[in-house]
DNA sequence: TCATCAATCAAACGATTGTTTTAATCATAC
DNA sequence: GTATGATTAAAACAATCGTTTGATTGATGA
């Protein structure tokens, strides 16, 4: 009776539903996947869900764990790499960020294995509304997070913290973003050729540092001042 | 039998359905929130809703047209100003990017007349998978968002189109994120001050036009080569 | 006073949701 | 061959969805 989730049995049908179900998430979201969708693309009977996850609930979260373990680890060992050859000295910023962004970039660019439809509902799931959805992707980000912005802390001892836990949330909007792509309203005539992912990747690492590195606001900087007021120019 | 959708007899309980869904959007998604969630907010009776505008997916569209073509107004009007004064000179990149996100964060900043409560749902609705939302959305911001690129075109000969237009986007993700705020996954151990709109809007602004008018990629800037091979340190 | 019509109400509609049940199937080990 | 246990299958479950119906209210103008 009990469900066998962590089986290595069959793997056919269980990898077929994760699969089916990624690629709806991102199409429809959560609750406008139903399980007739899933099941159907994934040709499994409609059973076949509760019997390898439990729930509906369950199957969003495996299908988020067995991609973010993954990416989060890489991440680390990609930040490991740095501090190692660093050897105490300071992390260039841009090292960092690198590490962070550009390993999402880089699953993301992976088309054949699934990795750039995961990456598309990853960046939407940031802000989404679901509240056991959210709660889980926190715990989920919570280590990774906390030693990304540790390092920013030291590579950048000038700038206030919370200004750089500000802007690397703004990095992430950005990165979010980038990875919609085209799957974002079509807002813009040319549309993108976001087929070309390398060129992407220096894109926004351009754009990214930049945000970064831009003077501090409230420091006499042209263009940051408030709308009405201009005290110069 | 028809419906009077644009009578402007009985603002009463038609203004209170849209507020009460505007809320519950953001709180739980459009497919999560029920029209019994919304009418029962509302204090009106279940069938209100298609008495007033015909159904749920109308309703949306309602609730978005409300506050997006003022939005869109205003920043136009922004745009219009600036260019007066300029008087043919081209603009300053700075001042565009601040007619465009800074009018959304002024609104944001409105708390009392849901202000904030729109942009919030709106920056999520940008990636939204829902087809006829993301269709009416585009519609919706077409000729506003053509305006503003074609004037960042100006601003900026030099720099390629299509990177103009990569970068907008980004900017849009930043803001996004930036008005989600603490809505967002609560990430950053000492969470954020969004209470203070004013610096908000000066935080972003920084950021973005760091953005911007970073170097352009592949023109060996450090830190934005790719990440196997780096050809200067 | 009565007719009119927008607005509200309780109640029900058929369709679809996630989940469960029960039986059939399959491969493997004895 | 037969027992075992995991997997699949068809069918049904109660609950909830968006929507509609038909009666009732209440204000307005003739």
């Amino acid at each position: 009776m009990r469900a066998p989730t962590d089986r290595q049995s069959a793997p056919e049908t269980r990898d077929r539903i994760l699969d089916a179900a990624e690629a709806l998430f991102v199409e429809h979201g959560f609750e406008a996947t139903t399980m007739r969708m899933i099941t159907s693309r994934a040709e499994a009977n409609i059973a076949a869900v509760n019997y390898h996850f439990g729930s509906k609930d369950a199957l969003i979260q495996e299908v988020f764990k067995r991609r973010l373990t993954e990416l989060n680890r890489r991440r680390l060992a990609a930040l490991d790499r740095l501090e190692a050859e660093a050897g105490g000295t300071p992390l260039k910023p841009s090292r960092i960020v690198e590490a962070f962004f550009g390993t999402a970039l880089e699953m993301a660019a992976d088309t054949e294995h699934g990795g750039h439809t995961f990456m598309r509902l990853l960046g939407r799931t940031y802000t989404e509304p679901n509240g056991f959805v959210r709660q889980f992707l926190a715990e989920e980000y919570a280590g990774v997070v906390e030693r990304f912005t540790v390092a920013l802390f030291r590579a950048l001892p000038d700038v206030p913290r919370e200004e750089i836990l500000w802007r690397f949330h703004f990095m992430m909007g950005a990165m979010s973003y980038a990875i919609a792509g085209t799957d974002a309203l079509q807002l813009f005539a040319g549309t993108f050729d976001d087929a070309d992912p390398e060129r992407l990747l220096s894109r926004l690492m351009s754009f990214l540092l930049g945000g970064l590195r831009a003077p501090l606001p409230g420091q006499g900087v042209p263009g940051e001042n408030g709308r009405g007021a201009s005290k110069r120019q």
